[in-house]
DNA sequence: ATTACTGCAAAAGATTTGCACTAGG
DNA sequence: CCTAGTGCAAATCTTTTGCAGTAAT
């Protein structure tokens, strides 16, 4: 489940940030979205509602959201932009190469994976993109049935 | 261990792409590059001996190659470059975030969460990233010298 | 009243594309 | 010879930056 929009409204606000109606807006966006949006798919989505929101205030909001921790960048495959994930619990993402749906993935071997890394890597860990990518059901569907 | 440079080249042999001289070169390169180059630094290491070689043909080849499945891009963390990795069984990355060195770490554990999402998922995957991102040892060292 | 935030336009960086020329088979 | 491959320049796409105006506190 994603965090809630009182969980990262109270983040902006609990660092001293401002409470601006794009970053409520962007905040709310982002509880809502069960597809990792990306910068441009917050715009989009917002920009109707917000004719004077711009992309950079998307960016920079989700930028500051990202260094409080509530959310995660995710870079896709290939050439696909990043993504924001406000699930920050750790997990698994597949992504598929042709639709370009981004869902998530829970397993133990997740937590077992991130626990080795900790264990053996010499590194200070920060953050981690598991990423799977391939073709979901319905574009094997579509493959299937072009073929 | 890296895919070595006669199983890059027959790849391309095999699956009738002409061998050129600049194809040659990047597969040389790519077998003996444990630092998993990006584009850019395979033509910056290419250059000096091959004054006419296009960074359109190293992307061109790489992703020849990484069609014919002997090679990976890994995307970075953040903003970095597409990396590309010759060493093609399932494994995990570690970047530093602060001097973007990249390498591996094996552990049971990736090829047991392969299992499950190949099990569980639905999707038919064609490949995976798994990244760590942090901070290696010698700059946490630097880090802590700082403050 | 301050000063952080926004929004625009322009820049930057990575990758792709169009196309004429070249060379591998 | 013939077509795949190369290399250049321009285009594209995502993200960043500079800066003047605006609004949250």
């Amino acid at each position: 489940m994603n965090t809630d929009y009182q969980v990262l409204s109270q983040s902006l606000k609990h660092a001293k940030y401002r409470m601006t109606p794009q970053r409520i807006a962007i905040c709310k966006i982002l509880a809502e979205s069960p597809d990792h949006p990306s910068a441009q798919m917050v715009y989009d989505m917002l920009k109707p509602k917000y004719p004077s929101l711009s992309l950079t205030t998307v960016y920079n909001t989700l930028e500051t959201l990202v260094g409080l921790g509530v959310i995660s960048p995710r870079h896709g495959s290939g050439d696909a932009p990043t993504r924001y994930d406000a699930n920050t619990t750790p997990h698994a993402h597949l992504q598929c190469i042709r639709c370009n749906k981004l869902r998530d993935f829970d397993s133990q071997h997740v937590t077992d994976l991130n626990k080795d890394v900790s264990a053996r890597a010499g590194y200070h860990i920060i953050g981690s993109y598991l990423l799977y990518y391939g073709l979901c059901e319905s574009c094997q569907e579509k493959e299937n049935n072009k073929e």
